[in-house]
DNA sequence: GCGGTCGTTTAGTATATAGTTCACGTTCAA
DNA sequence: TTGAACGTGAACTATATACTAAACGACCGC
């Protein structure tokens, strides 16, 4: 398990917003007990699209807590597997790499791409 | 579905080695009912380390055989889970990209780490 | 015409994933 | 002092995933 769970980030969120425990459960379409126990991380985090309905709900990056829950969104998984030798082979070379380096590639590549 | 099917692609490769199908069960750790509607594409791909074993066996690329099987090696998920938001800001990004051009980009990548 | 191999059919099973329902104790406002 | 909202505990449940075992008919060598 990640250093901050997704479970506690969810819960500080939601606190942080006075959102109440039923209310949430509402909004993103799941049971009060169900999001008591995602929250203290007596189960493990929902499915993707739960998890991205929190996102949104709670204003955080999609991609980033898609990650805290141990999952990476199904339209990325669906690009690596157009070209996956490539696209594995560029990731695990990238494996050393900080979030600076990173987003600097990122950038280059959009640029490269207009090109 | 995938044009060319994960089940019909193992079978033409083990068919053209000469590879009994309960040997080859064996050699993978399945029963041989189960690799049979594999193959047939009647039941679903196996899990990642039976597939894994299956482009050892028939020195196909894992990475290629993962994906059509409709999966992403578990350690390049675990890569994109470092740095969520960059790496997945960058894949959207390659989304209309050839194989090509992304093969460059990874020899760029890896030129650039070395320095 | 029997023993061994071939792939296949039918009918299951174990475990994980993704949740639910109902009932409970606490706190606070009217 | 009741009732409305808060979060929680215990006990299930449904569906999907990842398989297995037993038996079957076709073929092949001897």
């Amino acid at each position: 398990m990640p250093r901050i769970s997704f479970g506690s980030t969810v819960r500080q969120k939601r606190v942080e917003r006075q959102i109440g425990l039923r209310e949430f459960a509402k909004q993103i379409g799941v049971s009060p007990t169900y999001l008591s126990k995602v929250e203290r991380d007596e189960f493990a985090p929902p499915a993707e699209d739960k998890v991205v309905r929190i996102a949104q709900l709670l204003e955080l990056d999609r991609d980033a807590l898609l990650a805290l829950a141990g999952k990476v969104a199904s339209d990325v998984q669906d690009i690596i597997r157009r070209h996956p030798v490539e696209t594995a082979s560029f990731l695990r070379s990238t494996k050393g790499w900080t979030a600076e380096r990173l987003a600097a590639f990122v950038k280059d590549a959009a640029r490269k791409h207009k090109a």
